[in-house]
DNA sequence: CACAGTCTGTAACAAATGTTACAAAAATTT
DNA sequence: AAATTTTTGTAACATTTGTTACAGACTGTG
């Protein structure tokens, strides 16, 4: 597994001398689909690279409630777990495996130093904000601008991309809890999206046409 | 007014010698009461840092629509601006000067160079970073878990918070813009507010109780 | 196959928000 | 002071989303 984290490494640019020890450092952490990788508690100490498989970042507020924020995929880090670590703030969010995945993960007490010290790393830490931050504002856009069912749309057009599938293995009530809305809702927007012709329906299943 | 931005940084804890050279090389811009600072076209260049007054921060949609983002301080740089310009990505997005207002602005072609230099520069930019993705998140929040009588009453808390007035000088009209809605909606939600005394209303003011 | 559990479809209704229209009050201009 | 413009209040109605309730379809298990 070091050798694909290697090989990860190496094609997002990162230095061999870099690579070496992030791989002397950092630790491997397997998870199963459908179970949390890290939530805010217990992060502040390490950093998640995705080695394999997809990764959903999800908002959580104090009541309990979700909502999907953004995927993680094969290369990427958690922008906000850099964010949570820098001054011990507790950013309220749960990682959780979309898929079985391997994820490297990297203590963050030298990313300080790392940052400083190699441009390629200074460079995949700010590109990592970026894209987070233009994901994030995506979504904003989605829930102010749109209304439920181009949010919905969105969602399984996101969920194609990070899969690389056109075959969405979830059920209504899963959809449902993601975009924080009720499973009534996902179902009527569902099927008036196949009454049009833009996705094809089955059981725990959805296919975009 | 070097003094002034000088006096900031410093605050801020940049070191004596960056602090010289930013403002050797950036250059003073004034912007009046309700005109734009810079939006994404003319950004990419420069990363503005406020040094009195206060900016609001917009999301722009192609249809021409805006919400609200957040304010930005005194003391404050446009994480959005650092983003747009390391890979020339377009965010959309503008920079609306609140009150009348200086800012220092910054040539970006610096940025990589002062963050690896120097600590406090680096931080500065993580910080900022970090401080703008949990505002936006919070904004989520507000827009997913609540309704629109929340994220009104919000949005009054956060300009008496930046404005450091518990008197805000808007119109209904201007409110239904930042939020995205009608001002017919405000009306009748701080109508509301009202008769649970939360807040009292006079034209062109309302005074948070 | 019978049964239980899960998933989807649909109806009926409630609540929140958006829209249009109009009137009254306050400020500004003539 | 009269006329005009801007701002606010309110009503009536449409649309969107949320909620409850129930039926039918599918899946897996004994």
């Amino acid at each position: 597994m070091k050798e694909l984290a290697n090989q990860i490494l190496n094609s997002i640019g990162i230095e061999a001398e870099l690579i070496t020890e992030i791989l002397s450092i950092g630790r491997l952490k397997k998870t199963s689909a459908g179970r949390p990788v890290v939530d805010s508690e217990s992060s502040g100490k390490e950093i998640p690279l995705v080695l394999e498989g997809l990764l959903k970042v999800m908002r959580q507020n104090p009541d309990g409630k979700e909502v999907f924020l953004y995927y993680l995929e094969r290369g990427e880090t958690c922008a906000m777990s850099i964010t949570c670590c820098m001054d011990s703030r507790n950013v309220e969010f749960r990682l959780i495996a979309e898929e079985d995945s391997s994820v490297w993960m990297i203590p963050t007490r030298y990313l300080d130093s790392w940052i400083a010290k190699y441009p390629s790393f200074r460079r995949h830490v700010l590109i990592s904000y970026q894209t987070r931050f233009d994901e994030l504002l995506t979504t904003i856009d989605s829930i102010v601008f749109s209304k439920m069912d181009s949010r919905l749309y969105k969602y399984l057009l996101d969920t194609k991309q990070a899969t690389g599938s056109y075959i969405i293995n979830k059920t209504h009530e899963q959809i449902a809890r993601d975009l924080d809305t009720s499973r009534v809702v996902v179902s009527r927007l569902l099927k008036h999206m196949e009454r049009e012709e833009k996705i094809e329906q089955h059981r725990n299943r959805i296919e975009i046409l």
